[in-house]
DNA sequence: GCCGTTACTAAACCGTCGGTCAGAAATTGG
DNA sequence: CCAATTTCTGACCGACGGTTTAGTAACGGC
């Protein structure tokens, strides 16, 4: 008995909720404008959840299961091949040698996850980045990020200690700069409409982060690293009309 | 004749509302508690303002002009070097030649009056970047960001085109990694309490955007580019209390 | 068909907040 | 001290939007 609840209403919602917190923030968004995107009444919505913020926390547990996943991949990914085949050294570095390069293999096939990842959530990104000011989720986005630059952090001093990392920089502000290049790149994604070819990006960031952005005296690995032309840089989405400037209304000030 | 009005009042409600935009964001702050913090009634501040949006967005304009001066400054500042003692090539890089050294300091120097721009500002840009969702300045620090990637883009062509930067990077992407490495110490100036060795922080950026993470094999001029120890992060700023998580009132779903 | 149950609707409810305005307070010139 | 003038106050209005709720209708079981 009982009437059964239409199957894609909660789905709907979801969906709906996302779209309009991208385009408008958590604080921002309507709840009658998220239901009349899904042709039910504003009232519906307290059916399905107890309130927005409650829906939002169900987008955010999902992505932040999400990272949890990749991050331990990540650590025990590295432990294996650590074990496996020893640490990293200089001289594999400056050698090119085959444990440099299954390192090297490694990192690209995480960072693509990550970028793979990243594109999925790229809307619940995009709010926690800049459309949750003033609410509970406020800074969720830098305990996340918190996490990864620590990890890179670690794994770079370990670089270190072996040689393999250049000494004359802080282990912390690398850690944050790699984790902010991939962070970039993800809030970029939303801003596209389709996606792009992250795997050609996570190996272009990898070469820059590594190698910088001099030409390097012939290096190498260069010609391996190179597939094919420089990768595009995809097209934004439609719509955000120019510059928005002076709300302006009359002013009263003598 | 006449009361005068309070000679501080203009620069006490702006320097309020700035700190509640940061706290609120643009949406959030409310004028009741901007006026409150210096001791004015809420229809004070319409003999200030025509609106909260008025007063950010002189506080904005502040900001954008500042920009421009630096960008421009930038554009001649490298013509003239250009001018003067010819444009960088191959060799220049690859023996670390006084020219190139020219154009490193100038660079630089450049990028620490961007740092320096960006923490007078720091509460401005973070509103800009996270707190302004779904209203009037939605998006405008991205417009910013543009030209300066546009810039950064055309400076790294050129040196591709001379063969002093590595070919097998897209320019694009280049750009928007230098560019938003900026963007992002930036950003996390928002988090500090003081001012952090912004001059240190350039230089080792600059190292790394130039010549990577990894271990160069002996390369000239890296005794040079350091300076003492390797820089600390700064303390981030107090308070900012534990991840804020469920929200959760009761729920009703079945 | 009828009944019980539950999804859903429509409208009311109510707190919040931007903006207004009548009057009180302050200051200056006389 | 008075008058003129402007600043500043704080109660008020109205819109907006999240939440609640009384009522409606769809569905399953009999």
């Amino acid at each position: 008995m009982s009437r059964p609840a239409d199957p894609k209403a909660h789905s709907a919602l979801v969906a709906a909720a996302r779209a309009e917190f991208v385009k408008k923030g958590l604080r921002g968004a309507r709840i009658e404008d998220i239901t009349a995107a899904c042709g039910l009444s504003k009232g519906a919505f307290y059916l399905h959840f107890a309130s927005k913020e409650a829906l939002f926390d169900e987008v955010v547990q999902a992505l932040a299961s999400a990272m949890r996943a990749l991050h331990s991949a990540r650590t025990v990914g590295l432990e294996e091949v650590g074990a496996e085949r020893g640490r990293l050294t200089a001289r594999d570095v400056e050698l090119r040698t085959p444990r440099y390069r299954r390192y090297l293999a490694l990192e690209t096939e995480f960072d693509q996850q990550a970028l793979q990842m990243m594109w999925e959530h790229r809307d619940t990104l995009d709010v926690l980045i800049r459309g949750c000011a003033g609410t509970a989720f406020e800074g969720l986005v830098w305990t996340f990020l918190e996490e990864e630059v620590a990890r890179a952090r670690a794994e770079f001093q370990a670089m270190q200690r072996s040689g393999a990392g250049r000494g004359d920089v802080e282990a912390e502000l690398f850690a944050e700069l790699a984790v902010g290049a991939y962070f970039l790149v993800g809030k970029r994604l939303s801003r596209l409409a389709e996606r792009p070819d992250l795997e050609a990006w996570a190996s272009t960031l990898q070469r820059l982060i590594h190698g910088g952005a001099l030409a390097s005296r012939g290096a190498p690995g260069l010609a391996h690293a190179r597939r094919g032309a420089p990768t595009r840089c995809g097209r934004p989405v439609g719509g955000r009309t120019a510059a928005p400037r002076r709300p302006a209304k009359r002013r009263r000030t003598p």
